[in-house]
DNA sequence: TTGACTAAGTTTGTAGTACAAACTGGTCTG
DNA sequence: CAGACCAGTTTGTACTACAAACTTAGTCAA
C-alpha cells in the first residue's frame, strides 16, 4: 500500500553519497562535496542524518595538522540501500511499458 | 554535477501515480486513492502538483448525478517518466556492486 | 420539506526538511 | 600580531507532504 521507499535514503543527495560509499566503502568531506557539487553546509547535514540512521560512520581525525572527516559506509547502510533498490524496482514494474 | 531528479516525479506517491497512470493511460479518483492508500486531501494536491506540471490533465464529469474526476497522463507527463527513469538508472550506474 | 447521512473532493494548518548564508575554530603567511 | 584561508557546523528560511477540517451536492426517512 505505501511506497516502502525509505526516505532518508531517497533524498537525491543522500542517494548519490550513498551509491558513492559503496562503491568506494570509505571516503572525506572534500571528495563528496567536489564530486557532488553540494554546499558544505549541505553536505555537512545530509552526512549528521546518514550518520543518526546509522547508515554511516563519521571518523574524525588529521592530515598533518589540519582535521579531516572521513565517511565509512556501514552494513545498515548498505542493507537500506538493498532494500531501497528493490523497493524501486517494484514501483517501476507497476507499469510494463516505460522505463525507457 | 546534481542529481537531475525531477523532483516532481521523485516524490513516492506521485511516482506510484504516475506509473499506475502510465499503464493505464486514465482513471478515477477513487481508484487512485484506494490502490495507493492515500488520503483524499493527500492525493489531492498531488494531483494538482502533476497538473501544474504539465504531467497529468484534470477531467471533471459526472456518473449518474454524482461528480467524478478522471487523470489523464499527458505526452510530458509520459515524456517526464521516462527521463526520470534514466537518470535513476545514472545514479544506480554509480556504484556496480549494491543493486540487489 | 427538513434534517441526518454519505460521497467526492478541496482548502487550510502544521510539522518536518533541504538548502545556502553566516558563523566557528583552527592553521598558515608576512 | 593581523589577516587570509581551510574544513567543516550552525542557523534561518522557504518549501512541501500530510491529515484534519471544511465544502458542495446528492440521497434517504419521516
Amino acid at each position: 500500500m505505501t511506497s516502502g521507499l525509505d526516505r532518508v535514503v531517497h533524498e537525491p543527495a543522500r542517494l548519490r553519497i550513498l551509491m558513492l560509499l559503496s562503491a568506494v566503502e570509505e571516503t572525506d568531506f572534500k571528495f563528496l562535496q567536489l564530486t557532488l557539487g553540494l554546499t558544505n553546509g549541505n553536505l555537512s547535514s545530509h552526512m549528521n542524518r546518514l550518520e543518526q540512521a546509522g547508515y554511516v560512520k563519521i571518523l574524525k581525525g588529521f592530515v598533518g595538522k589540519v582535521t579531516q572527516t572521513r565517511y565509512h559506509l556501514t552494513e545498515e547502510g548498505k542493507r537500506a540501500l538493498s532494500v531501497y533498490w528493490k523497493a524501486i524496482d517494484e514501483i517501476r514494474s507497476l507499469s510494463p511499458h516505460v522505463s525507457g
